[in-house]
RNA sequence: GGCGACGUACCCAAGUGGUUAAGGGGGAGGUCUGCAAAACCUCUAUUCAGCGGUUCGAAUCCGCUCGUCGCCUCCA
């Protein structure tokens, strides 16, 4: 079987080949640094990190590519009105994108490149859009790309660029474009705006050539999967097809995949409507990083996701139902001979999983899969069949499969000495029959984030978490 | 106005031509248990927005209607 992903410029899903065999070259576009990012940013980022984990966990190696934008109007804007740094916004805003990224699980990209210290791979790829003659300067020191140069333009959005809703809110005072659908490349000079000075002037990058520009430096001309937010595909990505392609001749990418957005409320997750969340929000209203992380990798990434606190609610719960399977596991012991049903049960489990997610990602059977195991497994503990061994083999097994998921707790920690006495003098409690002095360090050890069950196999505990 | 996606149980969500319509959450009952928690078992859509059509057979294909959302503008 092979992996099959949905490429939005053919409107179809194709089968996936690499460009070199057993080499992915991954580019994603990440986050504007100008504030915190919200959970609706976030599932497109973890869309693109289960990508790169599932190609990895079927045995290709990935490189992947992350930006960070840490010039553009919004960042600017908040710069001045803070009277400080653009650089001190943008180093402020990425310190806190990579706490949040830390905290949800999402795999650290091989590369996160920052768009203002790639500005002479972007003004290299200007000056040949200039040579090339498909883009121009204007009086203010602009350079736009005159997409008239360039035909295919607004095949990826399948729009008509004759019939393109231009105009309505363009800034009419902001350049001297030759068309009103060019978009900027570079931007001249303003008193009150960071500049660069370079070989094509002074002035500062447009948004979409450092995606061009930086994906090109570390991924070459040609790569395999861009990755970004439905609202990206126009005009962000078309322009950076319509820039690249022009500059090299070369097919700029080979799939482009799509998230659908996160919603809230029945609309789009996003800051303009208001309606947004924050995972340090979501944390402090005590979810775990694991069930928010579940919560946005649940549903298919091309379909809409209803956020909120139910969808949190039913993440936790799920979350919970692993971790006592892995807890019960753990504390398991028989010694009676294997189970010779596991194989087949461990190896069904993997093929239901692996035909889900090649099937362009899709991430529901695979749960499907993985909770149908759990179902299995806990069948198995309560009619006790499984030998201590088989309990070993499918905590390995389900944590081989947590390489894509990223939702099962890290292996058991000890706890600390007070924690660790306070469990010990509960189990000697229990075995002197006294429940009231149980019952007690039972609240105290809950009231510390410390959830013991009792079991045939005795007391087990696990974090609240 | 143009382009696109979607409408499956109380909620979320798979399934896209053919045995009993996945899975998670929630709810009801039961088993187990010092209690609790967990787990397990049973039940919770004769039906897939509505109406027509194609077919031996459709939630799945076609048409129409209704509804929701997204893109066309900064946006993950």
């Amino acid at each position: 079987m092979t992996i099959r992903l949905h490429d939005t410029m053919a409107g179809a899903v194709r089968e996936f080949v690499p460009l070199e065999p057993g080499h992915v070259r991954v580019y994603s576009c990440g986050p504007t640094v100008y504030g915190p990012a919200h959970v609706g940013n976030f599932r497109s980022f973890l869309f693109a990190d289960l990508l790169v984990r599932y190609l990895r966990y079927r045995g290709l190696s990935v490189t992947w590519v992350m930006n960070i934008t840490d010039v553009d109007d919004k960042i600017i804007k908040g710069a001045r009105a803070e009277g400080v740094s653009i650089a001190a916004v943008s180093a402020r805003y990425r310190e806190s994108f990579l706490a949040d990224v830390k905290t949800i699980g999402m795999t650290m990209p091989d590369v996160m490149p920052s768009a203002t210290e790639h500005i002479p791979q972007m003004v290299d790829l200007i000056g040949k859009l200039l040579e090339r003659g498909n883009a121009y300067r204007t009086d203010d020191g602009s350079i736009f790309f005159r997409i008239a140069s360039w035909p295919p333009y607004g095949r990826l959005a399948r729009l008509d660029p004759e019939g393109m809703r231009v105009g309505e809110r363009v800034d009419a005072d902001e350049y001297g474009k030759d068309d009103v659908r060019d978009f900027a490349l570079w931007k001249g000079p303003k008193p009150d705006e960071p500049s660069w000075d370079t070989a094509i002037g002074s002035g500062r990058p447009g948004w979409h050539i450092e995606c061009s520009a930086m994906s090109m430096a570390y991924l070459g001309p040609s790569f395999d999967i861009h990755t970004g937010g439905i609202d990206l595909i126009f005009p962000h990505h078309q322009d950076e097809i319509a820039q690249s392609e022009a500059a090299t001749d070369k097919t700029f990418v080979a799939y482009w995949l799509h998230c659908a957005h996160l919603q809230m409320g029945g609309q789009k997750m996003a800051k303009s409507t208001g309606n947004i969340a924050r995972v340090a929000d979501i944390l402090a209203g005590g979810v775990s990083p694991r069930a928010l992380r579940l919560a946005l990798i649940s549903a298919h990434y091309r379909m809409g996701l209803s956020f909120g606190d139910d969808s949190l609610q039913s993440a936790s719960s799920a979350i919970d139902r692993l971790d006592t399977l892995l807890a019960a596991l753990s504390s398991y012991r028989d010694d009676c001979p294997d189970d010779a049903t596991l194989p087949a049960l461990l190896d069904g489990a993997r093929e239901a999983f692996v035909a889900a997610l090649d099937d362009d990602l899709n991430i529901s059977p695979a749960l499907a899969a993985v909770f149908e195991l759990v179902r299995e497994l806990n069948r198995r503990i309560d009619a006790r069949t499984i030998s201590t061994a088989d309990a070993g083999r499918a905590t390995e097994f389900i944590r081989d499969l947590d390489r894509v998921l990223g939702i099962v707790p890290a292996a058991d920690e000890s706890l600390d000495t007070e924690l660790q006495k306070l469990v010990d003098d509960r189990a000697a409690a229990r075995t002197a029959r006294d429940w009231a002095a149980s019952d007690r360090l039972r609240t105290v050890l809950a009231e510390r984030g410390i959830l013991v069950e009792d079991t045939r196999d005795g007391q087990r505990w696990r974090r609240a978490d």
